[in-house]
RNA sequence: GGUCCCAUCGUCUAACGGCUAGGACGGCACGCUUUCAAUGUGCAAACCGGGGUUCGAUUCCCCGUGGGACCA
């Protein structure tokens, strides 16, 4: 069997976290099993639509490599007239009819059967026909069970009758969700429907629209929900839930595809990382959680630290500009070995490239910084601090220009400092150069500021302790 | 309110009736260190409750409880 999957996004906004990882989950199962990949965008809600998610959402599955077989993605609103022809058909069968009453009356209804504790659903009067105006509904005439078997969960039952009369189109030109995914899938030989589980209570109106129709039905597999902190689905009050987002906070994308993955999936041995072709050769549904799955920032953070350490160099150097702010990067435009050099310095400790800037700075432009800062664990004396920043300075004064590297520095300083206590000496220097609680070794930034740089800062520490 | 889904450390998870319940993130402690990071070592941390089934249940069944989703 050809196997093919789809993700159809509504564009109605942006691409977030579980609308990727289900992406993400299609995807790997389609590759997996030499298929295809569909993607599909939903966009009859015309009102809530809107272009701009639907570039938002393009970009964000192309930045993460999902790369969809159809080369122009389809769209519900090109293909009205495919639906309208079921609707028709189903008309003239007498298995859908128009629906006349108003939003108010069904309210009312729905009230009264909550009050009684019913099952909520509108059974029709006008179900055998006779009107021409109002909605189109779906004449539910079955009364078993209608059942399913979830490639994740097992098998799951429905009441058919619970749903009563359930809703098709708002008109011949205007189809529902239920009804615009069962023409789609179909038309598109969709092989398994891979969706979130808050599709689950879907999936029993698909399925009798099918049966309706005479067709097959697709298989399913319902994914977990990913969550919040508050263990409810995830939305925008918990963070960056755009895909976007996190490309413009410098994310590796290859991190958060293996990221997305591990949220709801697990390989059989207690490995964490994986390139994006061993996901496809372990993936497994098997292996699917049917617990909902809390997005971990942390997590995330660790694993973007794993993959930039994974990176070269050059890599690091390339993608970390990008980051920078214009002025900067005309500097390290013309001076690429400087760049280099501070890189070398920082790419440990980068969690995510759109940090870089805060960590690089200094080398930019003079720090700016309390004069408390200078003090070591926050208590030594002013004068401790000036007779010390002073020593440096003349110390380091004594090492001509193009001998000004790490080791000389060391060679100099480090008698002092072993003498009159390593962080007295070095913390001082340290902020003095950079002006921050952490950075790397006062050398090794020196070393890359300069002599003349280094003497600037250090005497201007000292007049700031004057002050 | 009705229906459906789910339930192992704080979080992501392993275990497919039989071990001191394993790993990862985070946390803590220690080592290394001028700071942070990185790294090394170690520690704390979980089977929702009650009934069955069984020689034996985290695991299977039932009932609770809790959480979530959908419907409007």
């Amino acid at each position: 069997m050809q196997i093919r999957t789809r993700i159809a996004p509504s564009p109605t906004g942006t691409l977030h976290i579980g609308t990727a990882r289900t992406a993400l989950f299609s995807w790997l199962f389609a590759r997996q099993n030499k298929g295809e990949f569909v993607l599909r965008i939903e966009d009859t809600d015309l009102e809530r639509s809107d272009p701009r998610f639907e570039k938002d959402i393009i970009d964000g599955l192309r930045w993460l490599g999902i790369d969809w077989d159809n080369k122009t993605p389809y769209r519900q609103s090109e293909r009205l007239q495919l639906y309208e022809g079921y609707l028709k058909k189903l008309l003239d069968e007498k298995k859908v009819f128009y629906c006349p009453h108003s939003e108010e009356d069904l309210a009312r209804e729905r009230e009264e059967q909550m009050g009684r504790k019913e099952a909520p659903r509108h059974v029709c009067e006008f179900r055998e026909g006779g009107v021409e105006t109002g909605i189109i509904r779906f004449k539910n005439d079955f009364n078993g069970d209608i059942t399913f078997n979830d490639m994740i969960r097992g098998e799951i039952n429905f009441a058919a009758t619970l749903l009563g009369d359930f809703s098709l189109a708002k008109n011949l030109k205007a189809p529902l969700y239920n009804f615009a995914v069962v023409i789609d899938d179909y038309e598109m030989q969709i092989s398994h429907v891979i969706r979130g589980e808050d599709h689950i209570p879907n999936t029993p109106k698909q399925i009798l629209i099918q049966r309706a129709l005479n067709i097959p039905a697709p298989r399913y597999a319902h994914l977990p929900l990913i969550l919040g902190k508050d263990r409810s689905k995830m939305s925008k009050r918990d963070g960056a839930t755009s895909i976007n987002e996190y490309k413009k906070d410098g994310y590796v994308a290859d991190a958060l595809i293996n990221f997305i993955a591990l949220l709801g999936w697990h390989g059989r041995e207690d490995r964490e990382i994986f390139t994006r072709e061993e996901l496809v050769m372990e993936f497994s549904f098997e292996r699917v959680q049917k617990g909902g799955a809390v997005f971990d920032i942390d997590k995330l953070n660790w694993m973007n630290k794993e993959y930039v350490k994974l990176m070269d160099q050059q890599n690091i150097a390339r993608e970390a500009s990008d980051f920078l702010p214009e002025e900067w990067r005309e500097i390290i435009k013309n001076n690429e070995k400087l760049w280099m050099r501070i890189i070398d310095l920082v790419k440990e400790r980068i969690v995510k490239f759109g940090d870089v800037p805060e960590y690089v700075d200094y080398f930019f432009q003079m720090p700016f910084y309390p004069k408390e800062m200078l003090a070591w664990k926050g208590k030594q004396s002013h004068s401790d601090i000036l007779r010390h920043l002073n020593k440096i300075n003349e110390l380091a004064d004594t090492i001509a220009e193009n001998d000004f590297t790490k080791e000389n520095l060391e060679k100099e300083l480090m008698p002092y400092a072993e003498k009159e206590g390593r962080g007295d000496v070095l913390w001082p220097f340290r902020v003095s150069l950079c002006g921050k609680q952490y950075s790397p070794g006062p050398f090794e930034i020196a070393a890359v500021l300069g002599k003349s740089e280094v003497l600037t800062r250090v005497k201007s520490a000292m007049a700031l302790l004057s002050d």
